[in-house]
This record gives structure tokens, sequence and C-alpha cells, in this order.
DNA sequence: ATAAAAATGTGATATACAGCACAAAATTTA
DNA sequence: TAAATTTTGTGCTGTATATCACATTTTTAT
């Protein structure tokens, strides 16, 4: 665990960036960095939530043990605050986070986090930003796992990756098959399947983990149409 | 539309609370109140959102013309802010929102709300709480819509209606039964034919809208094993 | 009170997808 | 490099649930 200078980070949220000289300082007292490298976890699920969690560089997985299985909330790309929700809501993380590439995180005290909450209200204000911004995401992102079939989850999934987290239509996938599956809440067999009815079809290239978006209209028009 | 004092309001939110005698003047300056009745439209989806939305009294659907279907997202019951994200995210409104009773309902000015927020900060903290406790419903919510299968969703929606609305084991379901089907994601169909085999089986008794349930532990392990 | 319209129930059929079993490929370990 | 282990692909089969069609009930309007 190693600290830096957060006078100096380029990798500040928009939250913290309205944070004044002395606040700065309270928060470089009370941040602890660590590194994380793929499979790693960094948050367990069911555990005590008493620091904000932000990643400033890299790549992790959100996700639950679930009723029936293991599911995958979402792909997030720093930077990022994670759980946020959790930690202040009621304080235990409903959720797992695990690094899917090296992942740089910061720890923040709560008690800090709260105190700028309460003194600043810009920050204050930023953060309700990100959250509200986070939650219509994730409402979009039920939506769209409750009412489309099979073939348009991995379709959106695919184009997830490409533009959101890649930016790139050719892009090594950061998780297994199995994990895709856990992803868009189908069988990994299923899943398999699809990936290979799309390459068939010529929509995709995939070898292994390398995939390449071939047709990307009609990768749209799959999940457009569910 | 009338206007009543907010000061003496009875049915203050947690975060009003926090608010002192000079910003509860500004409140009631900046609230406008008005009455619902059910059927009625209180938020149309994609229209501008340019006031926060506090339902007082009353219940509420909250639901969205999905990429496939209609989907309700949740029913709500007063006391409760609806649609903080979309106000604050984007300002875009992506749910409607529909009265199931009669509902009393008050819009304040956007720019007021901002105002509490950057100068209150135990106002800020309040509504920050408000947000958590919500997305982590959701996305409880979200995980049983797409892990359980059709039986275990509509014991559950049953179970909602009979702990978190009415506080009761019987009850007037406050809606139809495609909206039922809306609210779980199964078809008008099936949702009649899982209702069907509740009554049969003793677990339930219903007629028409009039739901007594007979066989809770029963109800509660269904729910549970999806 | 009666007719018209809407909502709901139910049987028959179709289908998307899960589950199983096992083969093939890729990755890890020795 | 070879062997062991894990991950992935694919055919077959079963099943939950959607879809369609129509009867029945409930609600609304006259």
């Amino acid at each position: 665990m190693k600290t830096v200078s957060c006078k100096s980070c380029t990798f500040k949220s928009a939250a913290a960036q309205h944070l004044n000289d002395n606040e700065i300082c309270l928060l470089e007292e009370n941040c602890a960095q660590t590194n994380y490298e793929a499979g790693d976890i960094i948050v367990k699920q069911n555990s005590f939530s008493t620091n904000v969690v932000y990643i400033k560089s890299g790549l992790v997985k959100i996700h639950t043990t679930g009723p029936v299985r293991e599911r995958i909330m979402k792909i997030t790309k720093a930077p990022a605050y994670l759980c946020l929700p959790s930690t202040f809501g009621d304080k235990i993380n409903h959720f797992s986070v695990t690094a899917l590439a090296n992942t740089e995180v910061c720890f923040f005290d709560l008690n800090m986090f709260k105190q700028f909450i309460y003194e600043n209200g810009d920050f204050a204000f930023q953060i309700i930003l990100e959250m509200s911004r986070n939650e219509i995401l994730n409402f979009q992102n039920c939506l769209n796992n409750t009412q489309k079939q099979n073939v348009g989850r991995i379709a959106d999934a695919l184009l997830f990756f490409s533009s959101k987290i890649f930016e790139s239509d050719s892009f090594l996938l950061p998780i297994s098959r199995q994990e895709l599956a856990d992803l868009t809440g189908i069988t990994r067999e299923s899943t398999s399947r699809i990936l290979a009815d799309f390459h068939n079809e010529d929509i995709i290239k995939i070898h292994t983990r390398q995939i390449s978006i071939v047709n990307k209209k009609l990768l749209q028009q799959i999940s457009e149409k569910g």
C-alpha cells in the first residue's frame, strides 16, 4: 500500500475537483491507495463498508451471488466511485468488486467524506449527480435484461465493451464466457452458441477472447430488436 | 391546484425536516400541490423534469415503455420523492408516474432544491441517504426479476403488496392483471394461470381483486426458491 | 336494467432456452 | 515439451413460458 499526493493526482473525481486546499489536505491524510491485479477481490459482498471506494485506473466487475446464481451487475471502468449506495445506505456491501485488469484503488474515510458533503455543497451536488447518472444507467440495463431475449443481450454486451470500455471495434474480451453469461443472465452454453452464430453470420470475428465487430449495424439492430 | 402550508405539513420528508425556518418559507413559496386520482398521470416519460416531485399521500406506479413492452418498475407508497435520479441526472424523465389511488403531490422548484443541497449539509445528506436506499432496493428487485422464474416473481409481488404496501395479509390489489404482469415481466396469461394455481393450492384466496394470503410460509418458500 | 366494451381465464400449440453429456480447445502446471 | 486441468463448444432433450384463440366474467356506458 502506498499513498500518493491527492493534490497533484490527475485522476481526481468531478466531486474532488470541487474541494478546496484544506479539504484536499484532509483527503490526503485519510486516503489509502492500493493496487490490484486481474482476479483480485477489492470489495467482498456482505462485508462492512467502512470506506468510500474510488478507482483511479483500471477495470472491475461488480457482482453478487444472487438467490439463484452468480450475477455480474456491471463492468465499470475507472475513474469512478464504487458502491456509494451501499456505503451510504446501510454500510453493508451488497456486491463484490473484482479487478479485471491492473487497477489503482483509493479508499477514503467515510466520515471525512460525509464531512465534505456537509460542508461543501459543490461536492455534495457532484456526488448526487454521479449517483443519479449511475442509477439511470442501471435502470436501462435492468430493463434490457428483463425484456430482451438472449441474442439481444449478447449483442448489447459486445456493443457495451466496444463503445463504453475500449472505444474500438476490436478488443480483447476482459472476461471469460462464463462471466459473459453471468453478465447477461444467460447460461454459458447459450452464450457460446450465440457467439458462434454471430461469428458464422459474419457479424463478429472471434478467436478465443479476441473480438472484432464486423457488421456493427446488424449488431445494433439485433440489440434494438431484442 | 391548492397550496398548503409546508411549515405545518405533517407529511414532511426526512430531508425537509432538516430545513430551517427561512428555508421552509422559501419552500412554501416554491411549492405547488396537486391532487390526483387513480389513473391520472403525474409524470410523463420523456418530458423535461423541471421540478422535484414528492408524494405526500397515496400510491403510484412508476413505469416505462421499454424496448419491447410496457414495464412497471415499481409501486411506491407515499411519502417519497419520485424520480430524483432523472431530475438531477439529465433532467429528462425516464419514467412515467401514474396514480393508483388518490394521491397528493408536491412539486418543488429544482433550483431551490439545489440551493438547499448547496447550503444545508444535513439536507444534502438526507437526499443522498434516500437515493442510496432506493438504489439498493432497485438492485434487489432487478436481481429477483432476472433470476427467479414466474411463480417466484408472482409470489414476490403478492408478498410485497402484503408487507410493504398494505401491511396486511388481506388486501384489494390496486392494479389489474395486465399491470401485475407488467410489474413482474410476465405475460398476462401466465399471470392469470399462476394466480389460479395459487388459489387452487390454497396458498391464497382470490376473488377478482380481493386477495387474502392463506399460506404465507409456503408463499415465502416459493418466493425464495425462485 | 340492459347492452356494449373491456378485462380476465383457460386450453392447445409453439418456441426459446436451460440442462445434460461429452468432445475439443486452451491454459496452467510440472 | 508433455501432462493435467480448466475452459469452451456443440448436439440432444426437456421444460417453462410465450403466443394464439376463444370463452367467460367484470366493468362501463346507455
